[in-house]
RNA sequence: CGGGGUGUGGCGCAGUUUGGUAGCGCACGUGGUUUGGGACCAUGGGGCCGGAGGUUCAAAUCCUCUCACCCCGACCA
């Protein structure tokens, strides 16, 4: 492509509306552009980024079995209340009516049409496993889109179904899409770490998070840097030491505590360590009045308490003070599990359990109790872990110690069970001729977020560093003076060479400065580079690569052997 | 949805406190000089100051209401 005639508007500076590295780099390579909060346009040079991902993963999918489709983006609402999703999926459903005022959506996600699709034509144990997969845009009404295509409201997604016959086979299935993933994402050279999920909204058993690595990520993974162990902060299991375990058990006291509302202001006030105290929050659980206790250093997981009330996180909401009042008659910061009204669910920490002597809150404004202890003192439903990993926890499969780090989730697949076909009825007749529902599992990759996650990964103040697989062209020629009649032949005659040999090149035969096109060049990160200069009447190009900018000066003819040698393009 | 912030030519901003009819840099057109890391000189085009209403002789500026966008919290590819 000739950069004369390219549509690739660059910008000098960063645009006031991008905060984070990939989405002022995409902004000012001229690869997107917004149209309204969370909703890009693609332009060609982003665009080509993008279909190389695509063509990435499309290929590993193939690899793999699964085999691709495309379905509508539209979805009716009858299909969503056969798995219950139309209310539960939550406002992230972008819905919208015809002109008969039936009901539609925008889909987030393909589950339910997937199912739907197959079960009329699926109808033995041997046709399956069946595979199936999308590259497709969906849409979520997010609550807050951020960091241009790092959490968009519109975005493209390669999203796979497997069906299968039996938990095994399903596992299996897993398996090779795991593998598949590993394939994609180490062809797409990120650093990224496999981590155990929570399934949210999907429902299932198991599932697992594919996270590149990346400070500017939304999510938090723990990882043991002794073992395999690396799970998100919302599924990360607790390993907690109980410290007076064993101890014997004192006389309950009841302790003015004025004003003493904070751990902090309790820790000061007895003198004792964070641990000795515990925590009751307060959560309106779908209308269900809750309270949570955990040790008073730990944080809660409201994650793991939705899974175990068995409820959308969209339908738990920390209680007010109104509803405190109401379950511990109380202002708020002395509630406890001593004493609350009975309608109230009092949800445990096991750890909790062990603990000797706590101080809890009263459920009377400025009192706290001090020597509380589980069985003798108060009862409730008792869930082994309800907390919030912390870096420095023990491993939870070795005696490693977890770290924290950020991440962008790039893909997640999941292990769904039967949750979906038996809610639609989707099901087919095994070897002994008896009804069966599908096993099924989901899998997907975001392809314009993991575009994102390149450019976090790879880019220096000057730009992106693109690796050769998902840049936008291999090769960059730049001729420094259009007017210099060598340079724009030999330019010229290079750019035809490598065109011929299947290189992908860019010729920057634009009548700017050499200054502004160096650092448009820098800016939009082409792998190869060749600059026709001052030797050009030699037939002597400077040749360089991004990654390094070092310089050193080839003949013409040593050009295309240069390129093939050292990156190993297949052409 | 709660909290914070911003809307002024394509982009980045000043002007708003103290009302007087819009300015700077970049980009763009033309002419010239330059030409290896975002040139310079001259000249020119482009703005219902996010929108609606109000106060006033007069509103980018003050008041009310709205809309959009960004950032911080809960969700996810």
């Amino acid at each position: 492509m000739r950069m004369s005639r390219m549509y690739m508007p660059t910008l000098r500076e960063d645009p006031s509306e991008a905060e984070i590295s990939s989405h002022k780099l995409l902004l000012r390579a001229g690869m997107i552009r917004r149209l309204v909060s969370g909703v890009y346009s693609y332009l060609p040079l982003g665009y080509r980024t993008i279909r190389k991902v695509e063509e990435i993963v499309r290929e590993e999918m193939d690899k793999s079995g699964s085999q691709e489709l495309l379905m509508s983006a539209i979805q009716p609402k009858e299909l969503w209340e056969g798995s219950g999703r139309w209310d539960s999926f939550g406002p992230e459903m972008w819905k919208l009516n015809d002109r008969h005022s039936r009901e539609f959506c925008l889909g987030p996600t393909h589950e339910e049409y997937f199912t739907n699709l197959i079960k009329d034509e699926i109808k033995s144990y041997k046709q399956l496993p069946l595979n199936l997969y999308q590259i497709q845009t969906k849409y979520r009404d997010e609550k807050r889109p951020r960091f241009g295509l790092m959490r968009s409201r519109e975005f493209i997604m390669k999203d796979a179904y497997s069906f299968d016959v039996n938990e095994e086979a399903m596992e299996e299935s897993y398996k090779i899409m795991w593998k598949a993933y590993d394939a994609i994402f180490t062809r797409l050279e990120l650093d990224y770490k496999v981590v155990q999920g929570d399934s949210g909204t999907m429902g299932g058993n198991a599932s697992h998070e594919f996270v590149a690595m990346s400070d500017s990520g939304e999510g938090l993974i723990a990882y043991c840097n002794e073992c395999e162990y690396a799970a998100t902060d919302e599924k990360a299991y607790v390993v907690y030491d109980i410290e007076n375990e064993g101890v014997e058990e004192k006389e309950l006291e009841k302790v003015y505590t004025p004003n003493l509302k904070t751990i902090e202001d309790l820790v000061k006030h007895f003198n004792m360590d964070e641990s000795k105290f515990a925590k009751a929050l307060v959560y309106n659980a779908n209308d269900e009045k809750v309270v949570a206790i955990i040790p008073g250093d730990r944080e809660l997981n409201e994650v793991k308490l939705c899974n175990y009330l068995e409820i959308s996180i969209h339908d738990m909401e920390m209680a007010d003070e109104e509803l405190i009042y109401d379950v511990s008659n109380a202002d708020q910061g002395f509630t406890g599990p001593i004493g609350l009204k009975e309608e109230t669910r009092l949800i445990i920490d096991s750890r909790i359990t062990k603990m000797k002597n706590l101080v809890v809150g009263g459920n009377e404004t400025d009192y706290h109790i001090k020597n509380a202890n589980y069985g003798r003192d108060f009862q409730g439903e008792v869930v082994d872990d309800l907390l919030l990993v912390e870096e420095g926890d023990k491993c939870p499969k070795c005696n490693g110690v977890l770290k924290i780090d950020r991440g962008i989730e790039i893909g997640h697949i999941f292990q769904l069970g039967s949750k979906y076909s038996n809610a639609l009825g989707a099901g087919f007749l095994d070897e002994n001729g008896k009804e069966k529902s599908f096993l099924m599992g989901s899998y997907g990759v975001g392809i314009t977020r993991t575009v994102a996650a390149i450019i976090e990964q790879y880019h220096d103040d000057n730009g992106i560093i693109w690796p050769l697989n998902t840049a936008p062209y291999h090769a960059i020629i730049t001729i420094i003076n259009t007017k210099n009649e060598k340079q724009l032949a030999l330019g010229e005659e290079l750019y035809e060479m490598l065109q011929k040999n299947g290189i992908e090149v860019l010729l920057d035969d634009r009548k700017e400065r050499a200054g502004v096109k160096f650092n448009d060049r820098d800016l939009i990160g082409i792998p190869i580079r060749m600059t026709v200069g001052k030797r050009a009447s030699e037939s002597v190009v400077e040749f360089s690569l991004r990654k390094d900018g070092k310089n050193k000066d080839i003949h013409k003819d040593e050009i295309l052997n240069e390129i093939k040698k050292k990156l190993k393009i297949k052409v």
